[in-house]
DNA sequence: TCCATTCTTGAGTGTTCACTCAAGATAACC
DNA sequence: GGTTATCTTGAGTGAACACTCAAGAATGGA
């Protein structure tokens, strides 16, 4: 019926995750991204529609990326907490300065459109409702509040490590 | 000899300092900041040369405003850190989503020229060393390892505020 | 009063930005 | 093989960007 895609749309929204990772969402042009997908800027634009939409596709996939190192089956939930921030802490001292995207990108998408502003929020909520899931599975004997707050101070401090390493 | 400038450099310098403060550097336009200061851009470049120039001027009268508001004749060293991190929460409080200037300039002008960078670390170094100053004042017993290790963990934990008020 | 000097003005510079689109290429279905 | 649908290509779009400069205005000294 039609001619399919060439290229391997999860590349390519690997490699853009990785140049948005590096240089942040303002610092990333079209063309560094062309570079780094290898595309043309029509392929580009007919597969994500926008910088924003590539930068979601490339923000969801860092966090099941982190995620997936995290989480595994068999593992305690105190401990996917540790690799969370044992890969922290490997991206600050191995490729210095890049911290959190999603951190990050909540910073710099602030005073962006709705629909990405709403996005890299939902990614962020997922964040801490990851760390409260843990922080409750570890802890059953706590409250609902009690498991926010410390969840909330586990982002917290992700958020210190983060901005400290760029910074 | 000859005429002298009309408009009031602090005042500009203050006005372009909120501007940059609430949308980062490159969420700022010159467009922007010639509203915000009222001038023309011959003016402004005569006056500071570049954007990154004004940028560096504001965020040295960034320091300077926070440092006023922390250290008082008379007050104690540990007092005087407990003042900033004040001023930090008011700021996350009150014009949420701020942050510390020093810290989000020091990311975004990560990938500029040189002496922008070079201008944010030394603002960075003047921060971690007002820190370690009050720590080895209220702890004189301190090794001087021992007061780096703690002033280090403080910047560290005013980064996370900030980030995790602009998220 | 006149001159020398500097400031202000604002239209305009070239560049880079994100983004578009028409034309050609390619594949699946009949 | 013809048709149809979609993909790739890459030159090109207007807008926004940081920045400049010539001309006029204003001031202090001679």
């Amino acid at each position: 019926m039609a001619r399919p895609p060439e290229f391997d749309r999860a590349a390519a929204v690997r490699a853009a995750r990785g140049v948005f990772w590096a240089r942040g969402f303002p610092g990333t042009s079209m063309k560094a991204l062309e570079a780094a997908t290898g595309l043309q800027p029509g392929s580009l634009y007919a597969a994500f529609g926008s910088k924003e939409g590539l930068f979601r596709e490339a923000l969801a996939d860092y966090v099941q990326a982190v995620v997936a190192a995290a989480v595994r089956p068999g593992v305690a939930p105190r401990e996917q907490i540790r690799r969370w921030f044992a890969a922290m802490v490997d991206a600050a001292v191995d490729d210095g300065g890049r911290g959190c995207l999603i951190l990050h990108g909540a910073a710099e998408l602030a005073h962006h459109d709705a629909e990405s502003r709403a996005a890299v929020q939902e990614e962020l909520g997922r964040l801490v409702g990851f760390f409260a899931a843990c922080v409750a599975a570890a802890r059953p004997e706590l409250g609902a509040e009690a498991v926010a707050d410390r969840a909330g101070l586990l982002v917290a401090a992700l958020a210190g490590i983060s901005a400290w390493s760029r910074a």
